[in-house]
DNA sequence: CGCAGGGTGTGACCTAGGTCACAGGGGCTT
DNA sequence: AAGCCCCTGTGACCTAGGTCACACCCTGCG
């Protein structure tokens, strides 16, 4: 289904990418001469990206849709790491050393990326080196998450990180706009997410429902009862 | 005055930090100008360097020593995220960014490192914008292993995760140098390294022990059938 | 000296959560 | 239509690993 009021995928790349967290900041040629080298791309919904183990050589910005980082692991399981959307970048950190990608990427939803390339990149970074410490910052802003991540995994029960997974998605998907607590996901995800079984994250959601703390439908999840989620989240 | 005398702490800190991975590469009044801002402190085994929570407007080069990057649980575990040694730098992500401490960061064995202020920091990138790559390979290099992490303890089980953590150690350490394939860390201190109660890791290594892979000597553990150690580390 | 505080070593027990098996409900495609 | 495939929903069962309780061994200290 072609969007209804698409002007050139040009446009709207360049109106994206101006509230893209990396290249905000940055005067408007500027930018355009990003847009100008990128490669804009669709990617349908359930296809691959890119995947561990290929050269790296590009980095994605988001323009529209979801797009699903994970690593498998050898008996078929696999961890989602990250979720990425509108204004968020991935697969810089393969272009920005040379080395493999060290995971799957794989879109969620239909999306669009505008996809550039390690010279032009680099190019850039020459031409501009004040570009140097957004770039920087969105590599920390990533450490700590990564970094706090782990703690959840290791330290947390499943309750708790799957509180905060739900928490975490409803104000940060598409969704936070329109102040909808919806999340919009199957469960066997959601168990890929905060590292669960699909059974586990079921029941633990049935009983979040039969206490009202959230409202399950088909397969989209609405959070009913915020402050007592909340509460599940913070200490278990 | 060349003197090849090198007692001085100063000089001791300007031959390390030449070997650091973050100023290698530099020309040697470059580094002698970030060597002349540092300061040089020594921490006892155990002290505390910094906390999770506090402002972190300055970053460490380790020049001797093990520092060990841990965040606590409400309930009073911990899972330790990194260990750092001589040569590699850490603190490093508050300071770029401005924002709190994520982890704490304590000395495991008494040690000296060498702690760089924002200021500096930010002034010598000025001076100097050719280390931004540098820099930004540290922080891909932080993120490559931390994502590996988090696919590690969430898919992987104890044997395999021990395992993996005693090659990786027996390698790194200081040891790695003179051949030794002898671990020295208390078990409890290898359960918070690999997410496990003490007791497990006790359980799991007598194991191994009385099948040969490795030899306990109280508090120092030594890899004795390196082969099939990494066999276990492979797949489990 | 005795004792506290750290370490290892081991069993008994418990439980969170994984695995399995199955039932039922939409859609798709053919 | 008949399959499929993917989703939710649930119970029965199993097991890795946590928790507890204890024994014992050092080393440092008042």
């Amino acid at each position: 289904m072609a969007s209804p009021q698409r002007n050139t995928p040009i446009e709207d790349a360049r109106r994206l990418l101006a509230n893209c967290m990396l290249f905000r900041g940055l005067v408007e040629n500027e930018r355009d001469a990003v847009v100008a080298r990128a490669r804009l791309r669709h990617f349908a919904a359930g296809e691959t990206i890119f995947l561990m183990g290929s050269p790296g050589d590009s980095m994605m910005a988001v323009l529209g849709g979801q797009i699903r980082i994970s690593v498998p692991s050898p008996e078929g399981r696999e961890i989602v790491l990250a979720i990425f959307q509108a204004g968020e970048v991935f697969g810089e950190i393969a272009l920005l050393d040379g080395k493999e990608r060290t995971a799957d990427a794989r879109a969620m939803t239909a999306c669009d990326l505008a996809i550039l390339e390690r010279r032009d990149v680099f190019a850039f970074l020459e031409r501009k080196p004040d570009a140097w410490p957004r770039l920087v910052e969105v590599l920390c802003d990533r450490l700590r998450s990564t970094d706090q991540h782990i703690a959840e995994v290791a330290l947390l029960q499943l309750p708790v990180r799957l509180a905060k997974a739900l928490l975490r998605m409803a104000d940060s998907e598409t969704n936070a706009a329109k102040g909808s607590a919806t999340v919009q996901m199957s469960q066997r995800e959601l168990g890929n997410i905060v590292g669960a079984a699909r059974e586990s994250v079921n029941k633990c959601l049935r009983e979040w429902q039969r206490s009202g703390l959230v409202r399950i439908e088909g397969t989209s999840i609405t959070i009913s009862d915020r402050a007592n989620l909340e509460d599940v989240a913070e200490q278990g």
